[in-house]
RNA sequence: GGGCGUAUAGCUCAGUGGUAGAGCACUAUGUUGACAUCGUAGGGGUCGCAAGUUCAAUCCUUGCUACGCCCACCA
């Protein structure tokens, strides 16, 4: 590849104004073809991050743009550090996702998936992927996102295909994997089994029915009555019912139970049993129980005997009706749909009076009461999940979950915000058995094959399947495929190259850090805890960063049906990627979604311009690349100071991007380059660009460039070739080193100086004088040090403070304007010039804040139980707060009284 | 029914046991050697409500209210 960066020895004027579109590209494209993302550095600490793969078919949304800021934040403060920094990328085969998109192609040319053999399906999966799948990783790019596309990785790699299989059969030889016949959560749409996690809930209005079941054979309760009632939220399933339960302790149904119903569609004899399921405080007391659809009635079946091979199953796999084992079901509700049956099962049992009407509050007749339903959806089908009986593929996650709680509890893995371990320790400890099989065809098909008795051979290949099996025995691949979330659960060592015991796995296995947001922590990062464990020995990664969701203005949650998405692809069209990363990141404090919020992104493209503007103004001035890591010597008090800020500024960004805290670490830079570097270095530095200061201020704005380059990448690289020819780019340059200290004195000095500044802005724009109107100032007997500053600053004091002369002596009588500075009042002589009575207002309100502070802190002082209780330190600062506040308030009684 | 989170300036959010900050918005003003995608200055908050702990609470405890999220089988 060719390098498109012009000579970058002979750096070229900077435009006037900073077009990030302009940029971007050309860096990324120098970078990745440099090999940048991932320098060799052999002997160096290694760092690694495994990004979240995104789905294949997937396109940058605003939740991936704060997830991959915050990693490539993180990335290139790492690398910046020195260290061997790895950021793992790939997409995820997303079984279902895609397969719905390959689908809907499909669909729209009137074809479908079963006009294909399964293989030829497939391969046209593959060539989707080929075509289209490259959507989001050309996405990431433009986000400015620092992964190493070199070992780009795919969940159905062939190295991956053989780590998931190994996991397979290594956990099905552990009895950690297992086939179980059990009702499973069924999406009737996509015809498959999925997880108890890929059920959502959603509040339905539906409906409660009341029914009577007429006991058999004439028997009567205790209270002579010979039916009993049953309610149902779904009625279609009375077609399958296999029992009534009340329960044990029930008064009203002790001579009834072990009698029997008949069930009135299908004549079928329902046993009266007692369980405990059923309620007596809860309608009737007594419940009829389906146990092929439902899962409560799943259980209580199973308690009164009744095996699952047994139980009768009413549904076909798209939920229509069918005839159950029994025959039963008459004819003609067979081939309905779920619903249309419900309908017509009601409809019978009204007519046949077995329906118990709902009288509402109005005394009105109702078929039923109308009630909400927690009713489950399937979360891509979107389609209300139905229990159903099947055989499928289960992972002991019970038995996998012990270690990584153990692992959390003993600190071997940090979840930070730590407010998260509870809900993590939460949902370990009542895992569920784990179903792991799809009955879809893209994926990692399981390597299970059956004989003719159903009896399964697990193994890594067909060929060690027949062996186990024996010659001679035919033998048939398991058709179903694997949870997506089973293979990404690896994702952690499978894409450095496990199972072969590669460097890479040694190197950078557990990883360092690993970011997502908390709505995958029980999909995939709790899985990946779990599978890293029990197949690494070692936990995934030391440290796991939950963020939040990205919302909408509004608060509202963004989603395509309320319309309210905000693409982040146009935001960094008309913002530039830097400005939407740093929004990204000053916004991203631990435990609290992001709201969006446009006006900021804004607000940060304001600040790559102002940083750009800085950097022309320095380049305009002969201020270049600085040459060394450690700070220039320096003599001038600006100059010692504003190193003294690149020290403490560091120290503040270091320890906020130790403990993650993103909005903090961005404020901190924020900060220090607009309100330090920008609005008074550079204002101090006008007007005396000797070589001491010149590099210097080189040397500062470099270590802006560095330390800014994790949040804006693109810009600061830009700038940091504009400054001057470079060994090295900025991605791959070092992390500060100031090797300098704050200078107490210089910084006392600026500090008075600003005081001045603000000083005399605050006071002119208060009493109307123009800003720019320069005054003459005295200053009667001046402490030594006043006097030293004002002595070493003139140029500055005459530009900024717009005082032309400070005269150290009494001033003329007079109506004047007195302008505080430390213990220094300046004194300028405006008869005739100034409103005295503003000017005495002005002190007055400074002089009341004054004594009020001054007055509370005494008060505080002078209570006995503060000074003996209180913290020494504590009573140190009010006596000190005390003392400043009473000198200021004495000043200001002074200029007061000299205003007559 | 459990669990968690959030309530601080008009908006979006930081924050600390010693009586509050940022960005944006707002008001006034400005082109003084980069920047009007800017400069300068200013106004604006009883830190949701109540009680408790403490010398001292916006910050700790408890309760309440409102909003949000997650988990859960009420037929």
């Amino acid at each position: 590849m060719t390098d498109t960066i012009p000579d970058t020895a002979t750096p070229e004027a900077l435009a006037k104004t900073f077009e990030p579109a302009a940029i971007e590209a050309k860096w990324y494209r120098h970078w990745e073809s440099a090999g940048a993302f991932r320098p060799a550095r052999p002997d160096a600490t290694p760092f690694t991050i495994v990004n979240p793969p995104p789905n294949v078919t997937g396109s940058l949304h605003i939740g991936h743009a704060l997830d991959n800021t915050l990693q490539d934040v993180v990335i290139r403060y790492e690398r910046l550090r020195g260290k061997d920094a790895l950021w793992v990328v790939g997409t995820d085969h997303a079984g279902i996702a895609t397969q719905m998109v390959v689908e809907r192609q499909l669909e729209a040319r009137q074809d479908k998936r079963s006009n294909y053999t399964r293989e030829d399906f497939i391969t046209k999966v593959w060539e989707w992927k080929a075509e289209s799948g490259g959507t989001i990783t050309g996405q990431l790019r433009r986000l400015g996102c620092s992964m190493d596309w070199s070992r780009e990785q795919f969940t159905m790699d062939p190295h991956f295909t053989r780590a998931v299989v190994k996991v397979f059969v290594d956990l099905f030889n552990k009895g950690l994997i297992y086939r179980d016949k059990r009702l499973v959560n069924w999406d009737p749409r996509l015809k498959t089994a999925i997880s108890d996690l890929e059920v959502e809930t959603r509040e339905m209005k539906g409906g409660f029915w009341r029914f009577r079941y007429p006991l058999a054979d004439g028997v009567v309760r205790a209270d002579g009555l010979d039916y009993i009632e049953v309610a149902t939220t779904r009625p279609e399933t009375m077609l399958a019912d296999m029992l009534v339960a009340v329960h044990p302790d029930d008064a009203r149904y002790q001579s009834v139970i072990g009698a029997e119903i008949l069930q009135p569609l299908t004549g079928r004899r329902l046993r009266v049993v007692a369980d405990d399921h059923a309620d007596p405080a809860l309608g009737s007391g007594a419940v009829k129980i389906t146990p092929g659809h439902d899962f409560n009635d799943f259980d209580v079946g199973k308690r009164a005997g009744i095996k699952p091979a047994d139980m009768l199953n009413m549904f076909d796999a798209e939920a229509r009706v069918v005839q159950t084992a029994d025959g039963l079901v008459p004819a003609e509700y067979v081939g309905l749909d779920r619903f249309d049956a419900r309908t017509a099962v009601v409809a019978a049992m009204k007519e046949g009076g077995f329906l118990v009407p709902h009288v509402d509050k109005d005394g009105a007749e109702h078929d039923f009461e109308p009630r909400t339903i927690q009713t489950p959806y399937g979360d891509r089908g979107g389609v209300v999940i139905e229990p159903w009986l099947t055989d499928q593929w289960y992972v002991d996650a019970h038995t996998l979950a012990q270690a990584p709680m153990a692992a959390v509890r003993s600190g071997a893995i940090e979840i930070v915000p730590k407010t998260w371990e509870k809900t993590f320790f939460n949902w370990m400890e009542n895992i569920q058995p784990w179903c792991v099989s799809r009955q879809l065809w893209w994926g990692h098909q399981i390597p299970a094959w059956y004989d003719a008795q159903g009896t399964a051979y697990v193994a890594d290949s067909e060929a060690t399947a027949q062996a186990l099996a024996g010659t001679g025995v035919v033998l048939t691949r398991d058709p179903d495929v694997l949870d997506t979330w089973f293979s990404s659960a690896l994702w952690p060592f499978a894409t450095l190259g496990w199972p072969d015991d590669s460097e890479l796995v040694k190197r950078h296995y557990p990883n360092d850090l690993l970011i997502s947001g908390f709505d995958i922590l029980f999909f995939w990062d709790a899985r990946m805890a779990m599978q890293g464990i029990e197949f690494m020995g070692q936990v995934p990664w030391r440290r796991l960063y939950l963020h939040g969701l990205v919302r909408a203005a509004d608060g509202q949650k963004m989603s395509k049906s309320k319309g309210n998405v905000v693409d982040p692809l146009g935001l960094i069209d008309q913002y530039g990627a830097d400005a939407l990363r740093f929004f990204m990141c000053a916004m991203e404090s631990q435990g609290r979604d992001v709201k969006m919020d446009e006006r900021r992104v804004e607000g940060y493209r304001n600040f790559a311009t102002k940083l750009w503007n800085a950097a022309r103004f320095c380049q305009a001035n002969g201020i270049a690349a600085s040459t060394t890591l450690a700070a220039p010597a320096a003599t001038h008090a600006v100059n010692r100071w504003i190193i003294g800020e690149v020290v403490e500024t560091l120290a503040a960004l270091d320890a906020a991007l130790a403990d993650l805290r993103f909005d903090a670490a961005a404020n901190v830079i924020y900060q220090f380059a607009w309100g330090t570097f920008c609005d008074w270095y550079i204002e101090f530095i006008k007007g005396n660009f000797d070589d001491e200061t010149k590099a210097v201020a080189g040397w500062v704005l470099d270590q802006i460039l560095v330390m800014l380059h994790p949040f804006m990448p693109f810009v600061t690289e830009e700038l940091w070739h504009a400054l001057g020819e470079r060994h090295d780019d900025l991605i791959v340059a070092q992390w500060p080193a100031p090797a300098a200290h704050v200078d107490p004195a210089a910084k006392a000095e600026v500090e008075w100086l600003i005081a001045l500044v603000s000083g005399f802005r605050t006071a002119k724009n208060e009493l109307g004088l123009p800003p720019g109107a320069r005054l003459e100032a005295w200053l009667p007997e001046p402490s030594e040090a006043t006097r030293a500053i004002i002595a070493g600053n003139g140029p500055v004091i005459d530009r900024l403070a717009r005082l032309s002369a400070i005269h150290l002596a009494p001033a003329p009588a007079g109506a004047a304007m007195q302008v505080g500075a430390g213990d220094a009042t300046l004194i300028v002589p405006l008869e005739g010039l100034i409103d005295v009575a503003a000017e005495r207002a002005r002190l007055e309100k400074a002089l009341a804040a004054a004594q009020k502070e001054a007055k509370a802190l005494e008060g505080r002082l002078n209570n006995a139980s503060f000074v003996e209780r209180a913290k020494p330190e504590a009573v140190d600062k009010a006596r000190a707060d005390h003392a400043h506040h009473a000198a200021e308030a004495t000043r200001l009684s002074a200029a007061l009284a000299r205003l007559g």
